[in-house]
DNA sequence: GCCGCCGTTAACATCCTGTTCACATCATTT
DNA sequence: AAATGATGTGAACAGGATGTTAACGGCGGC
């Protein structure tokens, strides 16, 4: 039978993790486990991890540093796995993006379905939006995997994080005209509100690096009133 | 500055409803708020809930009830809010797909990261499953995700934000007689007085545009002391 | 802790477009 | 048919939206 969802469990203590694993396992989930921050990148970059169960309480690594580096370079769900109760560490690590916090002890029967809900939702961006596969538009190539965009001479440009999940955006929906509320979205990073102007400079810094004429934008054009549009 | 998401609140009690509904909005978000099932359904409607925040004790309509309905019809987000602290009322709204449940009382800063969160993910969604789709009349088509008009011979045709808009109302209700009134409330933007005139440009704009002849239109068709049709 | 990078904000210039106006033309009523 | 009001028409205006550049400041790397 094919496996539901994909679930990471992050977790140093064996009972822990594999007691969670195995109840994960009875849903019908495909489950990695891994003990501490070098595992979990490992079984991370398959890049098929639908979501991660993060202990907070590691040795070594502190969960909550791993929860930003996993943030910054993904939309996988997270879901914060700890015995702390203070409100204050709930507040910081959702704060940080994480989409869950579950204290221990926990009722499994209420986890499980809080891990199905937010797979679904990750499961069905991804369905849509493969991130991990490289994208070309006349002549260019973006690779997502490698962070990297090269012109159709074959020199690689640099782009900034910001200007490269702007122009993937982009990429991933030609044709289409994109609010700059839409593309804030995919843009911005958590806990920062941020103003839609950023968007323009965002825009015009990527025209400078990819237009032939930046003066005159053919692949990224300005939707007066509404937003822009990227030409393939 | 533009608005982040939209939340709905649903919750029979004045004072929570509007507490809530208030720490939402200093977020940037744009609120709006039902007392019963009905009114929800009806704000609902609209299309562009990308969270709900459900109590479950409500007279009339149970929560849970709700919950089904809306799950039924929609990937919306749901958070449930409710005083009930019993882990079978937490477990049962999880399977039956809700996002996620607070108790209260809570903590706003606990709330409002989480709603974010779980809006961020739907409103990602909904750009990649855009259900908008082009409407066509007489060979000329209208595309609402391209925001782009097309005539019979498939050219492209430039218009601006309020003729599309103008347009899209129109061919949304074919047949049908628009008064100024009407049209200028799906054209001007709101805290803008504006003289019905505006319209009578607008449409001449149109009509210069799109008709065979616009002195003699038969699209959008004039009717003295009223307002226009358009004939599809 | 310092430095460099980069996202954000601000400020100003420029362009676009919704609105308004003036006048012509048409429809309706008397 | 004349009078009156509504609509057509073109142009001009003003305000908002976008382009552009520069400076700030937070965050991560060293």
């Amino acid at each position: 039978m094919k496996k539901n969802y994909h679930m990471l469990v992050v977790e140093d203590d064996p009972v822990s993790r594999q007691t969670l694993a195995m109840y994960l396992r009875k849903e019908n989930h495909e489950v990695s486990e891994a003990r501490d921050g070098e595992q979990m990148r490992r079984v991370f970059a398959r890049g098929d991890v639908d979501v991660v169960m993060l202990d907070i309480n590691m040795p070594g690594e502190d969960g909550l540093s791993i929860l930003r580096e996993l943030r910054r370079q993904s939309e996988v769900g997270i879901i914060m796995v700890t015995s702390r109760k203070e409100d204050v560490d709930r507040i910081v690590a959702l704060e940080l993006g994480a989409d869950d916090y579950v204290t221990k002890p926990y009722n499994m029967r209420e986890i499980l379905p809080r891990a199905k809900n937010l797979a679904r939702r990750v499961a069905a961006l991804r369905l849509v939006r493969p991130d991990q596969r490289a994208t070309t538009f006349v002549g260019w190539t973006l690779d997502p995997a490698h962070w990297t965009l090269t012109d159709p001479a074959g020199h690689p440009v640099k782009l900034t994080r910001a200007e490269f999940e702007l122009l993937a955006t982009f990429a991933a929906h030609p044709g289409q005209v994109l609010t700059r509320d839409q593309l804030m979205n995919h843009v911005g990073r958590r806990g920062h509100e941020t103003l839609d102007r950023t968007i323009d400079v965002l825009v015009r810094r990527l025209r400078r690096k990819i237009e032939a004429d930046p003066s005159d934008p053919r692949l990224i054009v300005t939707v007066h009133g509404i937003g822009y549009v990227f030409q393939a």
